[in-house]
DNA sequence: GTGGTCTAGACCACC
DNA sequence: GTGGTCTAGACCACA
């Protein structure tokens, strides 16, 4: 688990670790209720800096994702906390958008789209029992 | 024309002027030959440096949009030069699978993200007499 | 009674429970002579550390709401002991100052600002039989 | 300008920074479109460290106080940016009720508690032009 | 030159 | 032991 970082790719390693976790929520592997490692453990683990994990919790707490408990480290929220609200939908859109525009000005037609939307969706169900 | 670059987003220059000319090509107001304005007159016009818009170019000359002949400006290359290919779609949905994750774990059931992607699909359409 | 405590709020737990107590003394479910329980009883119910209860009855009987006798726990001071007096109104007026001014520079004019401050003082009086 | 940092109080010093470009705009010394100081600048001038006035800056971003330009530093949003709104008003008043509650248990009545409430937002107009 | 990211090491409040 | 804050110094992307 949270191994995955990628040293030398050019998306942040904070924001790796933020997408990691929450493909484990999405994938139940982390489900509400869960803790999180602490970030000095978490740190060493992915041997990165104590801070760098600490910024993708405080992040994910912001977005609805964690609660940072007092003296117990991170905790995965049940999903009411951070369901899908217009606003989202809204942001999510609007950065499909510059997706959707790319490919249809290389050519690709909306049934084509639509089919690369849904394995991508459908990817994320493999490899797991994650409905 | 060009006229959208928000100084205050966290989305570099370069790139808002990337999403922006691939834009005009999606729909069309960009044809294949069509001149672009030369890096000096596109800055002073947006009132960016001018090696931003350079950088710009150069990207789109690299992912095949346009041509840069050496004292002829940049040309957008017939779409030939730049359709879709396995590996462009390969990509493509591994950018996606990241949103496609967040939506999911946000609880949004496969209709929904669908239905999200579709709508981002058809908000190129409008405002444009594309396709 | 004491039950609110948020394990996951970033406002200290101490801090949490002297507000508790201090509401319970303003709802006058908290008369004078009332004894609180025991440092130990307390942190059982609530489910936190011993230290933490301590801590907010020190700091309680420091401010004069509690007196905490050798062996006998603490009990609530009668209101002449914490009676206001200027030093505190002018600390109040100091901290309410920082909230006033980021309300009015949110556009927020002189009638709202009494407004919801006159809501604050009256949402204490509901939901109880206080004054 | 800036200068009121107090190095020994225990609130932490981004949050003091942030009080006091509040204070700045609410008092339009720092009108809508005057640029602040860079973080380096800033950290040199109050003697703490580039990472603390970065903070003070992004989190003043998040609410909508400042807008980060790329190059040019941090700007004061137009005031619509971070107009009063009833989320805003909400948890305003769930402050105050906090210290509603201690004044009401010390015996401030009604009317004391919206006389200094008053008089916390008329001090913030001594001292300056502001209206 | 600007902010953003990362590292490293320290201290403190809280529990 | 936990996270929060602060310092210090480095590198990079952006403009």
């Amino acid at each position: 688990m949270f191994t995955k970082i990628d040293m030398t790719s050019d998306t942040p390693i904070y924001q790796q670790l933020m997408e990691n976790i929450i493909r484990g929520i999405a994938k139940q592997e982390l489900t509400p209720g869960t803790q999180l490692p602490s970030v000095r453990t978490l740190a060493d683990e992915l041997e990165v800096n104590m801070h760098t994990v600490a910024k993708a919790y405080t992040l994910l707490k912001d977005k609805g994702f964690l609660s940072v408990h007092r003296n117990k480290g991170a905790v995965v929220n049940p999903q009411s906390k951070f369901a899908a609200d217009s606003v989202y939908l809204d942001d999510l859109r609007k950065q499909l958008l510059v997706y959707a525009t790319e490919a249809a000005c290389r050519g690709v037609k909306a049934g084509e789209w639509i089919s690369v939307c849904n394995d991508a969706y459908e990817e994320l169900s493999r490899s797991s029992d994650f409905m």
